[in-house]
DNA sequence: CTTGACCTTCACATCAATGTGAAGGTTTCA
DNA sequence: TGAAACCTTCACATTGATGTGAAGGTCAAG
């Protein structure tokens, strides 16, 4: 497929898809007209990146540990230079934190919405002020 | 305390203390004289802000959602807008995501580990050219 | 052959987070 | 009093991830 039909199928911008090939992050080959060609695997690919990108990781970082991830091995045990594999346990480590951080505020939002439902449900009313709608109109 | 020492204590430039200020993260008690003064409750909240940032989340996110993690109440329920408590929601999704994301290719970073550690207790020598270093220099 | 929908590269703009430094006031200590 | 180590605001620079548009090549359909 396209630049275009990936962009669709990604819900991604093209520009940023060949932002992603400049950042070494997605190799797409090339047809005769010098189009950009993609097969299927990219979509998923495009997907992970994306995900890791709004989960605060730099293009950088994705790159290096986008190769150790493919089903297939593309990248043999023997080519892991110690300063990678490094690497690789302080980014694991980066991003457990980082999911501790952010499962324990996620979970706080969900404290917080469980003592307002309560609230709610114990009958009182929410501000008049802020022009508010009645959370089910308990179908008449 | 003034901002050196939460700089200190936080890891965080004192440019970074204002910046959050300024975006409406943290709000600083002035002495006499014009410092910002600090109690000890802004040293977790300025490492949770960081873990947030960190974790992708942008400070106008944040400061939406970190009014509802205080300990003690600050923000009464009857304060609580329809809209932003579907601002709530949706960002609970989008951390519960981010989560999801990470947990998939951190552990999946873990398998590729363990496999050169399987790999290399095989008995296979690493890469002779990348100036490699025994793993564990076995205590003699 | 022309039009429209693709594609290409190049380049400049923006936004948020952050770095850095200037110019100047305050506090502390010798 | 003067130097050192704080603090203030203001402002400009940078970086990474994006938006946007220009100038032009390709291709399928009318």
């Amino acid at each position: 497929m396209r630049i275009g039909e990936l962009s669709e199928r990604t819900g991604t911008p093209r520009r940023l898809l060949r932002y992603y090939e400049e950042q070494g992050l997605i190799a797409a080959d090339r047809a005769a007209n010098g189009y950009r060609e993609y097969d299927e695997r990219f979509v998923d690919r495009v997907l992970q990146i994306r995900g890791l990108l709004d989960a605060g990781l730099p293009t950088r970082i994705i790159k290096q540990i986008l190769p150790c991830l493919d089903k297939p091995r593309t990248i043999y045990f023997p080519d892991a230079t110690p300063q990678m594999l490094a690497t690789l346990r302080h980014e694991q480590d980066r991003m457990s934190e980082r999911i501790r951080c952010l499962t324990r505020n996620r979970d706080a939002i969900g404290e917080y919405l469980d003592a307002v439902l309560d609230y709610q449900h114990a009958g009182n009313k929410e501000t008049p002020d802020h022009h508010s709608r009645p959370p089910e109109p308990a179908a008449d």
